[in-house]
RNA sequence: GGUGACAUAGCCAAGCGGUAAGGCCGAGGUCUGCAAAACCUCUAUUCCCCAGUUCGAUUCUGGGUGUCACCUCCA
C-alpha cells in the first residue's frame, strides 16, 4: 500500500487513484529562460522516479509537464538580446531536454506550453469572470480571493495573517491586496494576444489550472513541483481551479513538494545567482551521479550540494555498478552446474519486498537504495566464492536475484548510462581496445613466464594513459581510470 | 510580524514508542607475485538541550537553543 506525504492535509496518506489502474500527474515544468540548474533538476529526477514506480507496479501513468514559455523573465531576457521571446524559450527548452535525457529522466506525455494554449486561457479567465470569481480593471484581469472560501488550505495561512505581513508594493485598485491577476495588459514592446479586455497575456499562475484540467480532466491524483511553489502559486491555481469548476473538492487530489537543494545552506536560485547549472555540473560528472546524488536523500529533506557530498554519491554508484558488473560477468562468462542455492533467490525477494516497502513509504528512496547496497554486497560475496573457489555455480537462482537487483536499477533509474567521462583523446588518440587486449595478452604471458618486471611494466604504461588493469582468477580486466 | 520544516557518528543519511539501516572517509585483516577489485572486522551505551507522559522515547507532549524556507520572481 502506497502511502503518500500530501501538502494539502500535511500528513501521510493512503494513495487512491481516481481511477483504479491509472494515475494523473501534473508537475510544474521550468519557465525557460536559462539552463536549467541543479536545483530544478530534483522535481523532475523525483517525478521520473515516481513515475517509474508506478508503471513497474502495473499502473497507466499520464504524465503532463508544462513550459511556461511566456513570462516577465523571458520577456527581459529577449529585449536583452534583441530577439523573439520564441528564440530565448525554444534555446532553454532544448536545454533542459538535454540535460535531462542525462539525467535518465523519462519524457513526459505531452509537454503543454502556455503560447499554444491562449484560448483556452481566455475562455478560463471568463468562465471566472462570469462565476463571480474575478473582476477586470483597465485591461487587468485579478482574481477575486475573498470569493474563494477556502482560499489558503494548501500553504496553511489565512488572508489576514498574509495582509498583515505582505511586503510587496499594493495596487490600491485592487480589491483585495492578494487578489492576482489572471491576465496582463500588454504595455509598450511587450508580446500579447487579443482578449475581450484588450491586448495582453496571462498571468503566471493561469497556464498551469488552464492546462492541467485541460489535459488531466477536473479531477486527477497527483500535482509536483518545488516547495516553493506551494504559496503563491500552487495555492492560487487551486483558488482558479476549484471555482471554475464550481467544486472545492476537484483537481488534484495529493500536493507533494520536494524540498530545495542548497549551496553552502542557502537555497539555490537564480535570483541569488548561487546556481550551478546542470550543463555545468555535467562537465565534470556523468549524469547518473548526478541523479544518484539527488535520490540519495529524501525528496522532501533540503539537499545541500558540494563537490564532497557529489563525490561521495559517485563512489557508492560506482559500487554500486561495479556490483552489476561483477555478477552480470559472472553470468555470462559461466555455466551453472547446480541449482541448490536457493537461499540467494529467497534474500533477492525479501530485499525486492523491502524495497517496495521503502517506495510505498513517500517513496523513500534513500532506503530503497540502502537494500541496493545489501544486494550488492551479495552479489559480490556470491561470484567471488565462485570465481575464486571454483566453486558449483548456480546460474538460475544467481541469475533470479540479478533480475531482482535489475528491478530495483530500473525505478531508481541507473546503470543505463556510462559512468566514465568522455574524455579529449577519445577517438583520437588515445589507445584502442584492440592494442590494449593485445597488451594484456603479452602481460599474460610474461606474468606465466614469471617475468613480473615486464608485467609491472605493461599495467603502469596502461595505467599512464589511464587504463586499469584489475586481475582475478577468471582473467584480466581493463577499465578506463 | 505571520506560517512551516529541520536538528542522528569525521562526512552524508534512513528510522520516528521497544532499545541506532545503509553509504563515503579512516584503521586492521583475507585473497594476490605485487596491485586493483571484492570480502571480513573495527569506527554513535546513543540520536541539540531541559522538563513531562510511559514499564520503556531518538521516536509522543511542553519549553528552550540553533539552522533553513515561505509570506516577493523562484524547483
Amino acid at each position: 500500500m502506497l502511502k503518500v506525504y500530501n501538502t494539502l492535509t500535511r500528513k501521510k496518506q493512503e494513495f487512491v487513484p481516481q481511477e483504479p489502474g491509472k494515475v494523473g500527474m501534473y508537475v510544474c515544468g521550468v519557465t525557460p529562460y536559462n539552463h536549467p540548474h541543479i536545483g530544478n533538476a530534483r522535481p523532475f529526477v523525483t517525478w521520473d522516479v515516481i513515475k517509474r514506480y508506478f508503471r513497474k507496479k502495473g499502473f497507466e501513468v499520464k504524465h503532463i509537464q508544462n513550459f511556461t514559455d511566456m513570462d516577465d523573465k523571458i520577456i527581459k531576457a529577449a529585449n536583452t538580446e534583441g530577439v523573439d521571446c520564441s528564440v530565448i524559450s525554444e534555446r532553454y527548452i532544448k536545454s533542459y531536454f538535454e540535460a535531462m535525457d542525462k539525467l535518465n529522466v523519462q519524457r513526459a506525455d505531452l509537454y503543454p506550453k502556455v503560447t499554444e494554449h491562449i484560448s483556452d486561457i481566455i475562455a478560463m479567465v471568463q468562465k471566472l469572470i462570469d462565476n463571480g470569481y474575478a473582476y477586470e480593471l483597465e485591461g487587468d484581469v485579478y482574481f477575486s480571493v475573498e470569493k474563494f472560501p477556502e482560499y489558503g488550505k494548501l500553504s496553511g495561512r489565512k488572508l489576514e495573517d498574509m495582509q498583515a505581513g505582505a511586503r510587496v508594493e499594493v495596487d490600491q485598485r485592487k480589491a483585495n491586496p492578494m487578489d492576482f491577476a489572471l491576465w496582463k495588459s500588454a504595455k509598450p514592446g511587450e508580446p500579447f494576444w487579443e482578449s475581450p479586455w484588450g491586448k495582453g497575456r496571462p498571468g503566471w499562475h493561469i497556464e498551469c489550472s488552464t492546462m492541467s484540467l485541460k489535459y488531466l480532466g477536473e479531477t486527477f491524483d497527483f500535482h509536483g513541483g518545488g516547495s516553493d511553489l506551494i504559496f503563491p502559486h500552487h495555492e492560487n491555481e487551486i483558488a482558479q481551479s476549484q471555482c471554475c469548476c464550481g467544486n472545492y473538492h476537484s483537481f488534484a487530489q495529493y500536493w507533494l513538494h520536494n524540498g530545495f537543494i542548497t549551496i553552502d545552506n542557502e537555497k539555490m536560485s537564480k535570483s541569488l545567482n548561487n546556481f550551478i547549472t546542470v550543463p555545468d555540473i555535467l562537465k565534470l560528472y556523468p549524469g547518473e551521479v548526478v541523479r544518484f546524488f539527488i535520490l540519495r536523500t529524501h525528496y522532501r529533506s533540503p539537499l545541500d550540494f558540494s563537490e564532497e557530498r557529489i563525490k561521495e554519491a559517485q563512489a557508492g554508484l560506482l559500487r554500486l555498478k561495479t556490483a552489476y558488473d561483477n555478477g552480470q560477468e559472472l553470468l555470462e562468462a559461466r555455466e551453472g552446474n547446480t541449482e541448490n542455492d536457493v537461499l540467494l533467490a529467497e534474500n533477492a525477494q525479501k530485499a525486492l519486498a523491502d524495497f517496495y516497502e521503502a517506495m510505498d513509504d513517500d517513496f523513500n528512496t534513500a532506503l530503497a537504495i540502502g537494500y541496493m547496497f545489501t544486494l550488492a554486497k551479495e552479489i559480490n560475496t556470491y561470484a567471488n566464492s565462485v570465481i575464486n573457489h571454483k566453486g558449483d555455480f548456480d546460474k538460475k537462482h544467481f541469475g533470479q536475484l540479478m533480475d531482482v537487483y535489475n528491478e530495483m536499477a530500473e525505478v531508481i533509474g541507473i546503470f543505463e548510462g556510462s559512468l566514465e567521462m568522455p574524455t579529449e583523446d577519445d577517438g583520437k588518440d588515445g589507445i584502442s581496445p584492440e592494442e590494449i587486449e593485445a597488451l594484456i595478452a603479452e602481460r599474460a604471458e610474461a606474468k606465466k613466464a614469471k617475468n613480473w618486471a615486464r608485467a609491472d611494466e605493461i599495467r603502469d604504461g596502461l595505467k599512464a594513459q589511464g587504463i586499469i588493469l584489475e586481475d582475478s582468477a577468471a582473467g584480466t580486466k581493463w577499465k578506463k581510470a
